[in-house]
RNA sequence: GGGCGAUUAGCUCAGUUGGUUAGAGCACCUGCCUUACAAGCAGGGGGUCACAGGUUCGAGUCCUAUAUCGCCCACCA
């Protein structure tokens, strides 16, 4: 028997091994069901999984288990990513703290810690993952950088480098000064940062005359190779030709005409400096300007910045305003709020530089996903619909992808160089002197394949055939720029595929006042506490079902609590119906003889079977979880529970367990491990787990409407009835009359707990009795009593009733409402109205 | 600057193609230790659905405009 109380800890230990053992989580491939496959989104190995991995996987477990008890071939494919910059950023300091510097440990030893570092965190992942009840099958897990990823990845470089997709050139790029690495727009954060205008003086040459150049990085100066004005901005259009004399360095650059320089900005001048600035290099292109490095790599000013050379950025900064001040050449400085591009790792101020790095031409990728997303039989369906957008848009503004990251601890650009001889291939060139490019692919580039490589592919593997497109995607909106748009044009290019049918987009958590979880708020929560404190199966059901798809989810303490209380009340039911059928054998189960008690639950039994399949196919999880919650405490607990009571025979017994375990099977995606626990303890089951027991299916021959009806209206009489009672002061041991229909008898009897002594017979004076009366289709119920009945209240329900009346009467004599309106809602109109009016009769007679 | 979303009960949120008097949980009020559950049971109060128009027999839902908040993208010399 069960304990009085849940106890999670108790109910969740051991079942995920046992689960495991059995080889329940595994896919089979051999066998004839409809494969169903998801990949999960593989987690960085940089850490602990925080609670919107809890919410993503949960989501995606809710899948794999429901189409598991459905039937289907299930492959959920867990694996791990390489994370190759924020991997690296977190071993380069385990080292640090040990002494050890990167570069001095050299790459083999540093790629050897990589590994150690990710032993050890994949270890944890899975334990987590194991936590959760997460039902993954171990037996296809993957990691970014194993082996035959790094070959896929191989294969898609060399391919789209003979295409032509991927080239190497020099371009303006994101430089991470402080992991010394290229970095991806994508992998820039813009932060409102305190800086200023610098109005600086720029002399015409030979003139006394200057132009005023504002900027807010002076120390790009020394690359500056022009100043720009508009060509149709008549202040300055005289000037175009003329040259400047570049302050401090003393050199003549010269002054061009172009569209970049806003008349309306600042000043209306733009000094150029090709190196250092995206748009800059787009003028020094179209004028032919000089381009001039004037940093090293570390962002120390490097021998271009003659005088300032080895100082920070922001040394040279200062020490040069203090010069141009001496100099007379500093107008004025204008403190202002601007966006600086911060590195998504270090948190580095990005420098914008010319750099030599490898790029994907993302035009003709881009455009192909852009005419795919056109076909609604092979576009990416996107879960809510608006996240489409999302990624079109980024499609088509999207420019050439930097894709070579100067790290070590990522998949190894297939290049090789000899001299000004390029080679690129699977495999190294023939011949002596070849050296292979030092650098690694962003690590997006690898999971980028993932929904493909993960299968096997390049090969064509049975596993790439059969689970290749992936059945869904399951991902938080934050991640569609980097990843989902990725996979999605990789995916066309290579297997010309999508790579998922549907992708199932969900929130960011935040914290209960609607703030992100950050480290530097200190409001982030540990899932594995939530589960200590409240279960797995707490926590699961908490996530999937407060909010609608896509939206944001505050965590709430207090409804984790709540849910737990869910729980809690599935638990003590589950205990009334095996106290109540300890002794019910398969043999004795029947339902002949059903009452209408009994009637009413299987067909709202049915009508929840439907609900809920109907919602879990179109991801509506919330709703899946409101339905079941309201079923379970108010129908079957509330009502159905209460019912049985006072009619306790095989047939209840039989109901009883089949509405149980149905409600085991609905909720079981959601919260496996107490339902687990419950159908084990159930005296007749289908299968040996509820794991791989199948999902209820909707029954016709279960549905009977009137009674359903009939029943639906005893439950509102029953609320009216004790309403009445106790607006009246009516007590336990009145004098009650009842008429009604002989199977609904009993339960108006049990339900108002009417005695045998309550019933009035010929016997009972009733003269001196105020009382109080209640009609509807089904019962006429008379209380006598010795209170003064309370009129006030009586009149107000009257007038209530009479509004209502008026109202509805009003709507059935617009001639307009009666044609167009459909036929059903008019007649439901009548009946309601028919039924307002016998109320009203019934509350007068008592004034 | 472009786009997207939100605005519904004290709080957190649902509200399917327009259709009974807009729902839930928590919180609140009243009464109950009733034999599955007091982490419970029974009953109850509380919303002019941000705002202004429009379409319609009928609008929380569709259209237009406004306000506030949030997010994404771009620009920011």
């Amino acid at each position: 028997m069960l304990d009085k109380k849940y106890n999670h800890i108790e109910v969740e230990k051991n079942k995920y091994e046992e689960w495991k053992s059995k080889g329940y989580f595994k896919s089979d491939s051999k066998s004839d069901k409809t494969p169903y496959c998801i990949v999960i989104p593989p987690p960085n190995v940089t850490g602990k999984l925080h609670l919107g991995h809890a919410w993503d996987t949960t989501l995606q477990d809710i899948l794999i288990r429901y189409k598991r008890m459905q039937g289907y071939d299930t492959l959920w494919l867990p694996g791990m990513d390489h994370a190759a910059i924020a991997t690296e950023v977190k071993v380069v300091k385990r080292l640090k703290e040990r002494g050890i510097d990167k570069y001095e440990y050299g790459r083999e030893n540093f790629l050897d810690a990589c590994w150690e570092w990710t032993r050890e965190y994949s270890g944890n992942i899975r334990d987590q993952w194991a936590k959760l009840g997460l039902s993954l099958d171990y037996t296809k897990e993957r990691f970014t950088l194993d082996k035959g990823l790094n070959d896929a990845v191989n294969y898609v470089f060399v391919k789209l480098y003979e295409k032509g997709l991927i080239y190497r050139g020099e371009r303006i790029i994101n430089w991470d000064p402080v992991q010394m690495t290229a970095l991806s727009n994508e992998e820039v954060i813009y932060k409102e940062d305190k800086g200023a205008f610098y109005h600086i003086k720029y002399f015409i040459t030979g003139t006394d005359d200057y132009l005023d150049v504002a900027t807010t990085r002076p120390e790009t100066l020394f690359g500056d190779t022009a100043v720009a004005v508009n060509p149709k901005d008549d202040r300055y259009k005289h000037l175009i030709g003329k040259t400047v004399i570049l302050p401090i360095v003393n050199k003549e650059i010269p002054i061009v005409g172009d569209m970049h320089a806003d008349p309306e900005f600042g000043t209306g001048v733009v000094k150029i400096t090709p190196a250092h600035d995206p748009n800059d290099y787009e003028v020094g292109m179209r004028h032919n300007l000089p381009r001039v490095v004037v940093m090293n790599l570390d962002a120390t000013m490097n021998e271009n910045a003659p005088g300032y050379e080895g100082m920070t950025r922001e040394e040279c900064r200062e020490k040069l305003l203090e010069d141009l001040k001496e100099q007379d050449l500093l107008i004025r400085v204008e403190e202002m709020v601007h966006n600086v591009g911060h590195s998504e790792r270090s948190d580095a101020v990005v420098e914008p530089t010319l750099s030599k790095q490898w790029f994907v031409k993302m035009r003709p990728l881009a455009d192909r996903v852009l005419e795919n997303q056109k076909n609604k039989d092979t576009k990416v369906n996107f879960v809510p619909e608006r996240y489409e957008k999302t990624m079109n848009h980024w499609m088509e503004i999207t420019y050439d992808w930097c894709i070579s990251r100067q790290l070590w601890w990522g998949h190894r650009i297939p290049a090789w160089y000899r001299g000004d001889e390029v080679y690129v291939g699977l495999n190294a060139p023939e011949g002596d002197g070849w050296v292979q490019d030092e650098d690694v692919l962003d690590t997006w580039f690898s999971s980028a394949l993932w929904p493909f490589s993960t299968l096997g592919w390049p090969e064509e593997t049975d596993d790439f055939k059969r689970y290749y497109p992936n059945n869904v995607l399951v991902t938080g909106y934050d991640i569609i720029p980097f990843w989902v748009n990725r996979m999605t044009f990789q995916g066309l290019e290579f297997t010309g595929k999508r790579p998922f049918k549907d992708c199932l987009i969900h929130g960011l958590i935040r914290d209960k006042e609607g703030r992100k979880m950050s480290k530097s708020l200190g409001n982030g929560v540990d899932p594995m506490d939530v589960i200590d404190e409240y279960g797995a199966d707490s926590l699961r059901f908490f996530l999937t079902t407060n909010t609608a798809p896509g939206t944001d989810l505050r965590y709430d303490e207090e409804k984790v609590k709540s849910t737990w209380n869910f729980i809690n009340k599935l638990w003590n039911a589950s205990r009334y119906v095996l106290m109540n059928i300890e002794d019910l054998t398969k043999e004795k189960i029947t339902f002949s003889n059903l009452s209408k008690a009994d009637k009413w639950i299987l067909t709202a039994k049915n009508q929840l079977i439907q609900e809920v399949t109907k919602n879990m196919d179109s991801y509506d999880f919330h709703n899946v979880g409101n339905t079941l919650y309201q079923f379970i405490w108010e129908d079957f607990c509330d009502n159905y529970i209460e019912l049985s009571k006072a009619l306790m025979n095989d047939t209840t017994k039989s109901v009883l367990l089949d509405v149980l375990t149905t409600i085991l099977k609905l909720l079981h995606p959601f919260m496996p491990y107490v339902t687990e626990e419950i159908y084990d303890k159930l005296p007749v089951r289908d299968s040996e787990s509820i794991m791989i027991s199948s999902y209820p299916t909707y029954n016709e021959n279960e549905v009977f409407v009137n009674d359903y009806e009939d029943v639906r209206k005893v439950i509102t009489d029953l609320t009216e009835i004790r309403n009445l009672k106790v607006t009246n002061g009516v007590k336990k041991d009145v004098k009650v009359q009842l008429e009604t229909d002989k199977d609904l008898e009993y339960i108006y009897r049990s339900q108002l707990k009417i005695t045998d002594d309550n019933l009035i017979n010929d016997n009972d004076d009733i003269t001196s009795y105020q009382t109080i009366s209640y009609q509807s289709s089904l019962v006429q119920i008379t209380y006598y009593f010795e209170n003064e009945v309370n009129k006030e209240q009586l009149q107000e329900e009257i007038k209530k009733l009479k509004a209502s009346i008026e109202r509805r009467e009003k709507l059935l004599s617009n001639e307009n409402y009666v044609n167009k309106a459909p036929k059903n809602i008019v007649d439901m109109d009548r009946e309601k109205l028919k039924e307002e009016h016998e109320k009203l009769a019934s509350l007068e007679a008592q004034i």
